[in-house]
This record gives structure tokens, C-alpha cells and sequence, in this order.
DNA sequence: TATTTTACATTCAATTGTGTATGGAAACGG
DNA sequence: CCGTTTCCATACACAATTGAATGTAAAATA
């Protein structure tokens, strides 16, 4: 076969992780071999092995198109909106990411297939992969609802601690259950009222003087 | 071979689903040969095909054997405490089946591997296995929410649906989390402050006296 | 006790996927 | 403009599983 200028190669590059996003997810991925992959992509296996070490490295490429770690939304809202309580801040970011995964359909696939879609395979670890994620928004909400304990900002009787794991627990879960089947309902939809109520029981009401 | 007795052959079908467990949750579902589950309990894949069509049905019996229905929990609680409200046989009704994931190893094993060690094969689906448990168990927590807000239990401007959202969505990030690395934490002693807290925030105060 | 099942072990055929080696034509660098 | 490298297709050797066929001895059955 011929050999193509860098921006054809780059793009056939795309096209094989875009083919294999599609396979994995319909077929999950121990189920999908390269082969099929390939040809979904309108190649042979020659180009997938020419791209990528093999179908692990391929999945690891395909995952890091789409990171994108909490923090980053918290920085976000706190860089526009200047003066915000960190509680306030928090609720923010998770309204944010609810509209990111909303509308992101290659996050959404992505993750999708990393959860519900792959197990063991080579050198991959999807679980060890989630726990990242997961520690990484945990450790930014814990930090954040420090701060907010300090400001005097959550309701008497709640620890930073409970609130972490309480806040951490319901994300994950509306997540799961979301991404299990896209279609069933909107995330931000669902998300926005739950996030809401949640902070807002969290909050410690302003009109009350007590002392902690 | 020898033909054994129907209690030994029973004995052998339990080995063989153990042996299915142990290497699952090891391996991952889709890496664990037939062969291997069939030489980890000490026999040949003709032992396999005897007492199973194939992995998916393998899969699907070593499921029923820890099948076990929120609404049963809630049963239970109201079987034995009499005189209970149903907000509150929700809360021990949870706490109940903290304590029943923290101490049975094979329901939690067989969960684990549903979650996180399996994809697509044959004709099993996980996920819409996963999806059955979970509406299961939303539309329990519905019911009795739907109680529980007649009896003007849930606090001012809680809808029964958010409620349910809430409850639902906090349980399953809590067991996600926890089923992702069952010995990194406690599941009961990170879920009991996690439910009492999101529980007593959800019931209205007793003292205050709003007319909804 | 004679016959039929049962509960496996063993063997076989066929499929499937993987990694690699090789080839070729065009793009790239000097 | 010519050698070199790149990008991919093709071909091959190899291993791993699967389902089914067959064998067999003991338990059930009547």
C-alpha cells in the first residue's frame, strides 16, 4: 500500500480509535478483535498494528482523548466567577460536569466503555483506572468541603468526612446509573434537582445563629 | 470415570460454580476458560458440559445462587418491628443490607464480578442485569417514599422522586465505590453515618410544625 | 440381577485471534 | 532526483478455546 503524508496517518489514527470506540461499545471489548476493528475503519490489521502496540495500548489511546479531571471544572468556575463560597463553587462544578457528560458524546462512550463495556485484558486494569478517577474527584471534594467546614458553611452535625462521602457516593451513583443506559434519561436532567437538594441540606441556613 | 452418587453430583455442581467464582473474580470472566474453572475444582471440562450448557449458563446459575431482593429487606424489618414508620423501615431496612454485603463473601464476590469482571458473552447481558437489580430496588425505595410523604415525613419541598433519586443514587455510589475494592473500607461502617445522615436530613423535624 | 442412566473423562475437529515477517509504493529529506 | 523512511496490506505460523463425539464404570431402577 502506499504511504500517506503525516495528516492522512494521524487521521487514519482517529479513524482506527473512533472504529474501536464503536466496536467496544456494541460488542464490548474482550469480544472485539482487531480484525474487526480494523475493518470497521475501512482497513486491515497492518494499520492497527502499525498505530498501536496492541489492543491494550490502543484502549489506553482511546481513554486518554477524553480525560478530564474534576478539578479542572472547580478552577473553571472559580477563574469566572470570582467572589463564591467553596460549597457554592462545588455545586457549580458538579452542575458543569453534568452538562459536560451531557453533551460530550466521546466522553460519554468512553467512560461508558471503561465501566460497562471491558474487564482484564493484557496490562489493562479498568477497575485500577476507575479508582483513579473516582480518588481524584474525592480528594478535590474533600479538600473543598474543608475549606466550607471552616467557613462555617454545612449544617451543625456534618463532618467534611460524611459530606465527602455523601456527596462522592450520590455523583457516583447517578453516574452508574446513567451511564448504564444513556437514553433512559438526562443526567443533568435527573442531576441538576439532586445536586441541588443535596447541597442544599448540606447548607447550613443563614437565618439560624448557632454556634458550632 | 465412575458414576457418582446425586449428593456427590450436586457437591460437584456447587465445587464447579465455586471454582467459576474463584477464577472470575481472579481472571475476569470473558479470560477464564472452561478448562480452568474445571481443573481449579479438580476436574475436566466434561464435568462442565454436563452440568452446564456453556459459560453463560454457568454465569447465570452462579447468579441465582445469591439473588437476594431490597423489597425482601424491607419485609423483614417490618415483620419484626411492628410499629415502625416506613421512612424508618427504609433506613434499617438499608443498614440491614450493609450488614448482609459486609458478611456474606459469596454475595459480595458474585457482585463484585457482575459489576467489574464481566462484559457481553454468549447471551448474557450484565448490564441489563444490573439494570433489573437496581429498578428492583428504585421502585421499592418509591413505594415506601410515596408512604412515607402522605404521612408528611419527608421535610418541606422534598418530592417523593427526588427522594427516591437521591436515596437510590447515593446506595449505588456507595456500593460501586466499595464493591470497586471491598478492602479499602468498610461498607457499613462508611454506609451507616452515610444513610443515618442522608436520612435524618430527608425527614422533617418533628418540632417545627409546617402544614404542607 | 439385568438393563438403563448417569456422571463424568478423553479425544477430535474446527474456529478464532494474535504477533510477526514481508512487501510495496508513495512521501520525505538532502 | 535518489535513497530512505513511512504507512499500511498481505501472508504465515502459532496458540488457545470451544462444542461435540465417544468411552466407561458405577449408581439407579425394575
Amino acid at each position: 500500500m502506499a504511504r500517506k503524508t503525516k495528516a492522512e496517518a494521524a487521521a487514519t489514527r482517529e479513524a482506527l480509535l473512533d472504529a474501536a470506540e464503536d466496536m467496544f461499545m456494541e460488542h464490548g471489548v474482550a469480544r472485539t478483535s482487531l480484525e474487526q476493528i480494523a475493518r470497521h475503519a475501512g482497513m486491515t490489521r497492518g494499520a492497527v498494528y502499525w498505530h498501536f502496540k496492541n489492543k491494550g495500548d490502543m484502549f489506553r489511546a482511546m481513554l486518554e482523548r477524553v480525560h478530564m479531571p474534576f478539578q479542572d471544572l472547580v478552577d473553571e468556575i472559580e477563574a469566572l466567577e470570582h467572589d463564591v463560597s467553596s460549597l457554592e463553587a462545588i455545586r457549580l462544578a458538579c452542575l458543569q460536569g453534568l452538562e459536560r457528560f451531557e453533551q460530550n458524546p466521546r466522553s460519554r462512550r468512553v467512560h461508558a466503555i471503561l465501566i460497562h463495556r471491558c474487564e482484564f485484558f493484557s496490562d489493562i486494569d479498568p477497575i485500577a483506572m476507575q479508582q483513579e478517577i473516582v480518588d481524584e474527584c474525592r480528594e478535590s471534594l474533600y479538600q473543598h468541603l474543608l475549606i466550607s467546614k471552616e467557613q462555617h458553611m454545612l449544617v451543625q452535625g456534618l463532618s467534611p468526612e460524611v459530606a465527602t462521602d455523601l456527596l462522592q457516593a450520590t455523583l457516583a451513583g447517578l453516574f452508574h446509573d446513567w451511564i448504564r443506559d444513556p437514553s433512559r434519561f438526562s443526567i443533568y436532567e435527573r442531576g441538576v434537582p439532586l445536586v441541588n437538594q443535596l447541597i442544599s441540606m448540606m447548607r447550613r441556613s443563614p437565618d439560624t445563629s448557632e454556634t458550632n
